[in-house]
DNA sequence: CGTGCTGTTGCTAG
DNA sequence: ACTAGCAACAGCAC
């Protein structure tokens, strides 16, 4: 579910209101999500310390104690919530660190997952960057300065679809299936065009609409589709602001055609013919 | 009831 | 080396 602008929402949500209280106990109900969760690393980094700072790297959470750093990846319905002390639990609370609210107050965050494709993990060192779950990745969209050089370069042998070039992490991080498809449809690029096969003022276009709109979805709140929820279970807006995911045989919001939907590596991709024409030197 | 979707990503096989 | 396909899982719409 969460791309790069929901989890900075998250993560910008949870630095409010983690930063420098204390968390007095992480409690497990169940640890097992893509992999097993370390409890006694994720106990050590958290449990009686103080949190520095949350922030996000890629689509992951990554919360600083004295101590250590814990990871923090949300999958595709992994949510946490900020909730009361001693708050019902939901069916798939995976764990719930109680916190310090004010000198006498407590207060819980619960991490939510029903698929369980979110992971969590703990280090105690603060090298986040050679950790093995970042060593690959490739570059933050909204931190390229040169985003549309850096792109074409690194496709210029690459056969495969932009669709699924972008949602590459070893190219680009961040950047899923929705945002890919809304930004290609405001770079008028067809979702089948082989990468290596753009010009250079269409990566100049795509970098353009790939910052423009994750930025406006960050301001928005993130896309809530079905799960995605804030830190206080609000939804984000920006699903007023998609122009074609999810809109398969609805009229182009700019020329009324019928948005169609194919299906590329195992994912959906949505486009309007007529606005993202596949152009015929690349067939 | 089943069937086919779903915002991720890492492994496997060709 | 590249790339498509699948698996991990629960829930929802039809």
């Amino acid at each position: 579910m969460p791309e790069l602008p929901e989890v900075e929402t998250i993560a910008k949500g949870l630095a409010e209101v983690l930063c420098n209280k204390v968390i007095t106990k992480v409690d497990f109900l169940s640890t097992k999500l893509r992999e097993e969760i370390p409890i006694k690393a994720v106990k050590k980094v958290l449990e009686g310390h103080k949190i520095k700072s949350i922030f996000r790297r890629a689509k992951y959470i990554i919360i600083q104690t004295p101590k250590g750093l814990i990871f923090s990846h949300l999958g595709m319905t992994g949510k946490f919530l900020n909730l009361k002390e001693l708050s019902a639990k939901e069916k798939h609370t995976h764990l719930i660190l109680t916190y310090k609210k004010q000198k006498t107050t407590l207060a819980a965050i619960h991490y939510v997952d029903p698929r369980r494709f979110g992971r969590m993990t703990a280090i105690s060192s603060f090298a986040w960057e050679k950790h093995p779950w970042f060593v690959q990745n490739g570059c933050e969209p909204l931190e390229e300065k040169n985003l549309g050089t850096y792109l074409s370069q690194k496709a210029s042998t690459k056969s495969l679809a932009i669709k699924s070039f972008l949602m590459d992490s070893k190219v680009l991080v961040g950047v899923g299936n929705i945002y890919a498809c809304e930004a290609l449809f405001a770079a008028k690029i067809h979702p089948e065009t082989p990468a290596k096969a753009l010009t250079t003022s269409k990566w100049q276009d795509l970098a353009y609409a790939i910052k423009k709109i994750l930025k406006k979805a960050i301001k928005e709140g993130g896309t809530s589709i079905r799960d995605f929820r804030k830190l206080e279970n609000q939804k984000g807006y920006f699903k007023q602001s998609l122009f074609v995911y999810g809109r398969e045989k609805e009229p182009c919001l700019k020329c009324k055609k019928t948005v169609k939907r194919l299906i590329q590596a195992g994912r959906s991709s949505f486009f309007c013919p007529s606005c993202q024409k596949q152009k015929e030197e690349n067939l």
